[in-house]
DNA sequence: AAGCGTGTCAACCGCGGGTCA
DNA sequence: ATGACCCGCGGTTGACACGCT
């Protein structure tokens, strides 16, 4: 099974934009296994689908990010990590592509810049990585930790002298066991925090104690995701 | 002027999840 | 329940531009 044969690569030209735009104009967004042959092009879908979302969608942003723009970026991947398109949701006229080429060029370097010199860290809110832990379906098949962790000197030194331990093979269960109790306990402070402060507008959409399952929890954090007046408060008491 | 290094951005690739037969 | 297919995502790569030596 493989690839399209003789199927053109590389970048686009003005004419098969045109044709691909036409395409999308003509029959919407959507079943891209089928644009190729409507709009005549020798491209796979993947790759109409990539052109159209990155480049030709009307009212994409182009050009520097504005300082506002910088700043929510920063704010967003704190809370999300990784999860480009979850933050280009969050930043009008922004792909999720262009977000993440940002990052990787310039804040990323910035921010370890930051973390080398020793900038402040909040404590409790994010796990102790300049990357965000992320609900991702590591987290909810169990294993939990996906992003590199920065650690204190004092940290990392007992990090370094647990992992020189020999542990017997059960303990690894044990160990899975306890990073998954961190994980959702990082969920449950974070989400009862934030339940905490807001009084009016989430007491009655806020956790309930009835969540103990670590998927219950996940699903009413991705609820809590499109909720524009959560995120409003948590920007701004972040 | 030429060579080299670095930054930027568009595009590709592989994988995971969802849907449907 | 299972496998095929499709979509969407994030990581990575490659090409080009630009600055420095």
């Amino acid at each position: 099974m493989g690839r399209l044969p003789n199927v053109r690569k590389g970048s686009w030209t003005q004419e098969e934009d045109i044709l691909l735009k036409g395409c999308i104009e003509k029959y919407g967004e959507g079943k891209w296994r089928h644009v190729p042959a409507r709009a005549g092009l020798n491209r796979c879908r993947k790759s109409c689908r990539l052109r159209w979302l990155n480049y030709l969608r009307p009212n994409i942003k182009r050009g520097e990010f504005a300082v506002d723009e910088v700043d929510l970026i920063i704010r967003l991947h704190k809370l999300l990590g990784n999860r480009w398109s979850l933050i280009a949701g969050r930043i009008p006229g922004r792909t999720a592509n262009d977000i993440k080429n940002y990052w990787n060029c310039h804040l990323s370097k910035k921010m370890s810049a930051e973390l080398m010199g020793g900038t402040t860290r909040d404590t409790i809110k994010y796990p102790t990585s300049i990357n965000a832990f992320t609900p991702n379906s590591d987290y909810l098949s169990g294993s939990m930790f996906v992003s590199e962790t920065y650690r204190s000197p004092q940290e990392e030194e007992r990090y370094c002298s647990s992992l020189t331990e020999n542990k017997p093979g059960h303990e690894e269960e044990e160990e899975e066991e306890e990073e998954e109790e961190e994980g959702a306990s990082f969920w449950n402070s974070m989400l009862y925090e934030v339940a905490d402060n807001s009084e009016k507008s989430f007491s009655t959409s806020g956790p309930s104690e009835a969540i103990h399952h670590k998927n219950d929890l996940f699903l009413e954090f991705e609820g809590w995701l499109s909720n524009m007046e959560l995120w409003n408060f948590v920007l701004e008491n972040e």
